[in-house]
DNA sequence: TAAACTAATTATAACAATTATAAATTAAGA
DNA sequence: TCTTAATTTATAATTGTTATAATTAGTTTA
């Protein structure tokens, strides 16, 4: 599955004329298999391994370069740095206030609140952007057994 | 109306115990008056004539203390700086993806999501947040004219 | 009202994420 | 294989934000 992921991207990047180099296919490989949303910085150091004179400019240049192409998608919180997740079907994200942790989970679209806000304003509507936050089922116990 | 909302930002200063001064006074009247949900830049150049000695510092302590009590609301999109939008009534955010232009519009609270959330993931939700994107009226005739 | 205490402001430096630049390297088509 | 333009690398620069320490100013209490 996740292999097929990354055969429609590579595809995706031919079709572009976008060039597969060792340090594209790495990215795009670790982001696919990672569920965890990394940073930048999480990606350059997860394939310092691999390829050890990749410069951290590479890493931005490319995670550019699959958000231009549609590949992939840039979250910004209010933390320090993006998170960067690789698009498959529509989900949204619920995001833990206490440790961070981001779950995806699928939801129906929300064309009814489009279609209200463009009405409303006049805006001509491409796109939303949804988030949930709380607190996950590891932290409540956490913070039940402070109280 | 504006100058209720800045009496009730002072009383919760008031309340919550935090200090009022010149500089913040004037931060939250301009947030209040302010239609264009500033970031931090744009607060530090409005107020340079009025407080030709403040730093920066003042005005991100002050928006911080301001978020913390709850008066404010911090805004991170993918452009690098933050925006800063005084909170009155809840509404959400319409965005322009060609001039960046933020324009507010009401909707009924997003409750059967949250709720759908919470049952899948297993978090507890606290909140939610919602953005829509666009091209703004003026953006859509600019855009005809060239094509 | 004055003194004392604490919080806020200022100026400055530090930091961290991201982007720009220029030289060296390399993928991909002819 | 050769050529060319795209990409990578290394590095410096930029920018938004935060930390620090000294100064200033509200607030409380006597």
């Amino acid at each position: 599955m996740s292999e097929t992921h990354l055969q429609d991207a590579l595809g995706t990047l031919k079709t572009t004329g976008v060039r597969i180099t060792p340090q594209r296919h790495a990215i795009l490989e670790f982001l696919i298999q990672s569920m965890t949303h990394p940073t930048a910085d999480d990606i350059y150091k997860a394939l310092e391994g691999k390829f050890p004179n990749m410069s951290v400019a590479t890493v931005y240049n490319n995670l550019r370069v699959f958000r231009e192409v549609g590949l992939v998608k840039e979250l910004t919180y209010g933390d320090s740095s993006s998170r960067f997740d690789f698009v498959t079907n529509d989900h949204y994200h619920i995001i833990c206030e206490c440790c961070g942790k981001i779950v995806d989970f699928h939801y129906p679209g929300l064309d009814e609140i489009e279609h209200f806000a463009s009405q409303v304003t006049g805006f001509e509507v491409n796109a939303h952007r949804l988030e949930i936050y709380g607190t996950c089922p590891s932290c409540k116990v956490v913070s039940e057994n402070v109280q």
